[in-house]
DNA sequence: AAAGCGTGGAT
DNA sequence: TATCCAAGCTT
């Protein structure tokens, strides 16, 4: 299967089925950088932590924190006390920053290297952004799309691997599509989030089942590839063994 | 390179 | 109940 009938075939089902009613994606105006604030703020929420827990903290935010501009004046306090109960509390700090960082700014940044300066948004935040806020064609590397691809080519061996990690980042690079990269980043994380599931993936109805190398393998299941068990730390210990000897009971009583 | 960071959901 | 893991980044 060539990338672009990879792409062809993740952007028809998404056309159909994929998610375009979350928080993130609708009730904004054609503000100037409303989209990229929202964008921004959803995936920094949603760094390791679900969309079902996120949503509520998003709503809030936008309440309370409509424009780049509320959040940069805000107390820092103000927003810590926002997000307590999302964890990952440096996140929060991050976003202060940033938003500060912004603010000082003509506009919202919208190339790699400026995304990469700004504290909280490492190379799959920063793909994400530019993808789905500015539809730059840049690819990301999320949980979902690590078990999209590792199944999808088969590939085994823990995704924190650095070298399995270079390998799944140059395949989303090839993958990636120049025209409606939005659409289609959006996509492959929907695909992951609802279909190429942890647990039970719903590999009948995959737009990508035909070609997908873990299931014609029946290996599903094996992939990603679980993180092996940490090895127990060996402890070397010292008996000393204490014998009573017969010739103790020789001894006169007392 | 590997460990730390938080909380809640799924098995 | 215990374990693993989730829209990762930082040091």
């Amino acid at each position: 299967m060539t990338p672009l009938t990879f792409q062809q075939n993740i952007l028809a089902w998404f056309d159909q089925y994929g998610r375009k009613d979350l928080p993130w994606q609708q009730n904004f105006t054609a503000t100037k950088d409303e989209k990229p604030y929202r964008v921004w703020l959803s995936e920094i929420m949603l760094q390791q932590t679900q969309v079902a827990t996120a949503t509520p903290y998003f709503n809030t935010f936008i309440e309370k924190f409509p424009d780049m501009t509320s959040l940069a004046n805000a107390p820092v306090d103000e927003v810590l006390h926002l997000w307590s109960g999302l964890g990952y509390y440096a996140r929060a700090r991050n976003l202060h920053k940033t938003a500060q960082m912004i603010a000082e700014r003509e506009s919202f940044p919208d190339t790699l290297d400026e995304l990469l300066e700004l504290p909280g948004i490492g190379l799959s935040t920063a793909g994400a952004i530019l993808s789905i806020a500015f539809n730059k064609s840049q690819p990301i590397l999320d949980g979902n799309v690590k078990r999209v691809l590792t199944r999808f080519k088969a590939i085994a061996g823990h995704p924190s691997n650095s070298a399995v990690n270079k390998e799944l980042w140059a395949l989303s690079r090839q993958l990636t599509p120049i025209a409606r990269v939005a659409d289609y980043t959006q996509a492959i994380m929907d695909l992951g989030a609802t279909l190429c599931t942890r647990s039970k993936p719903a590999c009948h109805i995959c737009p990508l089942k035909t070609a997908c190398l873990a299931r014609l393998g029946g290996n599903v299941a094996s992939f990603p590839t679980p993180k092996s068990a940490k090895a127990l730390p060996i402890k070397q210990l010292v008996f000393l063994l204490l014998t009573v000897r017969r010739f103790f009971c020789l001894l006169p009583q007392i």
